[in-house]
DNA sequence: CCAATTATACTCGTTGAGAGCATATATGGG
DNA sequence: CCCATATATGCTCTCAACGAGTATAATTGG
């Protein structure tokens, strides 16, 4: 498939792409890119699927499937996404929502980069990890692999306190450059309340809004292919979680937010279990997603309770302890109650 | 401003715009439209601004403001936004988010249109409409004019039982065209679902479901415009609610489902109101949105005790009764909740 | 056969939301 | 001036949901 956008010459050998656009006699009829952040889960492990832009090269980043739009082809623009990651990847996507659509100028440029689209739109799908046997191209990526602070499996991670909490309190107490005059927040208090700092609580939908505070402190690689580089590059410290190509993680981020969003009140988290599964699986599972939440009882209690699931009659042995009841998902939920989901509540706000 | 994309040649005169898409030799780079649904509510009625087209032809039906996204001149899909909208309608938009982005083929043609956006991003912007001083171009229109079966302030809609539910219930009846052939759930339960019929609880957050589900049986004029016209016009009684240019009232509907959702748990309804207001205008407002919900002495506890407001010590006299307390929005509540919000709770499920 | 491990059932206490009652303080008509 | 009326506001009761803890059941592995 043709990667590249048509209507915008070959890919340029040029490093700096915006300029290139901004010298373009057709400068409003633009190219679209769809972004797939496709995300399953993988032994626990949340994970998203990428696709190495440069295999053999060193400083290879990831890159999340993209493709272009071509309304000729395409009624729609799911139809089109579907239908180029079948190509690209041999994957059949199943449930598929859009995330978002990003045009900021910059945050495209990239070096090596063949032409960038100007606006793309994200995309998040969920799939099952173990239907790949199609997968003909990309490799499964945990996501916090690019997010480290946002894995709370294990408890706040060691890189809040060691590396952000100091790097974003510094970043906040240098004055707001004057492009951004009166901004509504006090840096200060956004890192707070983004952070969960000084006993604000863990907010974990809040992915994108963290990921722009390090982008904006200039904590990110990515920050630094944005125009501002010289401006972001006040400390020389290594910079925080994986980056990606152009603005990939920006659209992972978001699909993380989303994804944590949308199981608490639709029955989404089905879509990444095989079709039978215990309940323990299933918790595992959430907890993936969210972070670790919930009591096992009360857990049991509230998706049986809520009908989101139903025994199949058979039970899974060889757990190391007693068999574990067999369920599936109880499609018919959809049709009883408006927002059926898993309703796991924020632990209280640490004060 | 100049209305019209550039890079696709004068506003044609031809009627069926698809086709001139079709055949442009450069169809992947395609115009970016951005349609803003700007919300306000006014005498306790929500209201959206359009601008009429032509606004001495008998046919003319509203439009949403909306302008072309050039990539040169702004940075972001906001900043676009924001200085067409000023420029077009006078206003400065104070919240502004990004809604979705519609690209189907065949809803944007409608006769008499300049040749549309292939793709559009749609914006809601919320504001204050007794600020609306600036304004030049736009009326506010109700948007229950739009969506009458969306408005529940007086009880359940009429149109509901003498319209909607019997020629939906006769939709479902018909047998799904094989153009959609495995569709996961059955027209008839699609239908009791969105429209709460048979026991099943109105969710007023499924605006556009129920737009599209409208839609999808023909009883809506857009349907008709889309390339399945001869399909759609099953039945020749008058269609619901008054139509939009385009896609516009689509938009429009996800612009209330939206508001409808958000209100719940953002303190957006303050972007609606005047600095001060009583609590009771509050509840009106936020009823105004949602439909008659809340309990006034309840309404006044959740949103005092989620610390969402402050008296300012004034009262406000003349009210017919004793004299209410003047409050306003409490910003602090930002930096202490992750997710304030009115949370009104759908009232219980009829069963 | 027993210890360890996992699964599942039951109970208790707190909290928050829905609903109703009671009281306070205006306006407006006689 | 007084009272009927209307609106504003405070308080309580009840129930359902949820977090947390305890107890019991059914396996596996030595």
């Amino acid at each position: 498939m043709n990667m590249e956008l048509t209507g915008r010459g070959k890919p340029s050998p040029d490093k700096s792409h915006r300029v290139v656009a901004r010298e373009r006699s057709d400068a409003e009829a633009v190219g679209i890119g769809l972004n797939a952040a496709i995300v399953a889960v993988l032994e626990n492990e949340p994970v998203v699927l990428v696709v190495r832009k440069d295999p053999d090269s060193v400083s290879a980043t990831d890159v999340l499937p993209f493709g272009p739009f071509s309304p000729r082809e395409h009624r729609t623009l799911e139809a089109g996404l579907r239908a180029w990651v079948r190509d690209q990847t041999g994957l059949d996507l199943g449930y598929a929502e859009q995330l978002y659509t990003f045009a900021d100028r910059g945050r495209h440029a990239e070096p090596g980069d063949v032409a960038p689209p100007v606006v793309s739109i994200g995309y998040l799908a969920l799939t099952e990890a173990s239907r790949d046997h199609g997968l003909t191209h990309g490799v499964w990526r945990s996501w916090y692999q690019h997010f480290p602070w946002e894995d709370w499996r294990r408890g706040r991670p060691e890189i809040i306190a060691n590396e952000i909490e100091p790097r974003l309190k510094q970043w906040a107490d240098r004055p707001s450059p004057s492009t951004t005059p009166q901004r509504p927040i006090a840096r200060a208090d956004r890192v707070r309340m983004c952070f969960g700092l000084d006993g604000a609580a863990w907010d974990e939908e809040k992915v994108l809004e963290r990921y722009e505070l390090l982008f904006e402190a200039g904590l990110v690689d990515e920050a630094l292919r944005d125009g501002r580089s010289a401006a972001q590059a006040w400390t020389d410290k290594p910079k925080l979680g994986q980056a990606m190509q152009s603005d990939h993680r920006r659209i992972l981020a978001t699909a993380i937010g989303r994804t944590r969003a949308k199981i608490k009140y639709r029955p989404v988290v089905f879509e990444l279990m095989p079709p039978d599964f215990t309940l323990y699986e299933l918790q595992k599972t959430v907890e993936a997603i969210l972070g670790p939440h919930l009591h096992k009882q009360n857990f049991r209690r509230l998706v049986e309770g809520a009908g989101l699931v139903e025994p199949t009659g058979d039970v899974k042995t060889r757990t190391g302890g007693r068999p574990a009841k067999l369920f599936r998902f109880r499609r018919e939920v959809l049709l009883e109650r408006p927002a059926p989901g898993v309703r796991v509540s924020a632990p209280p706000a640490r004060t």
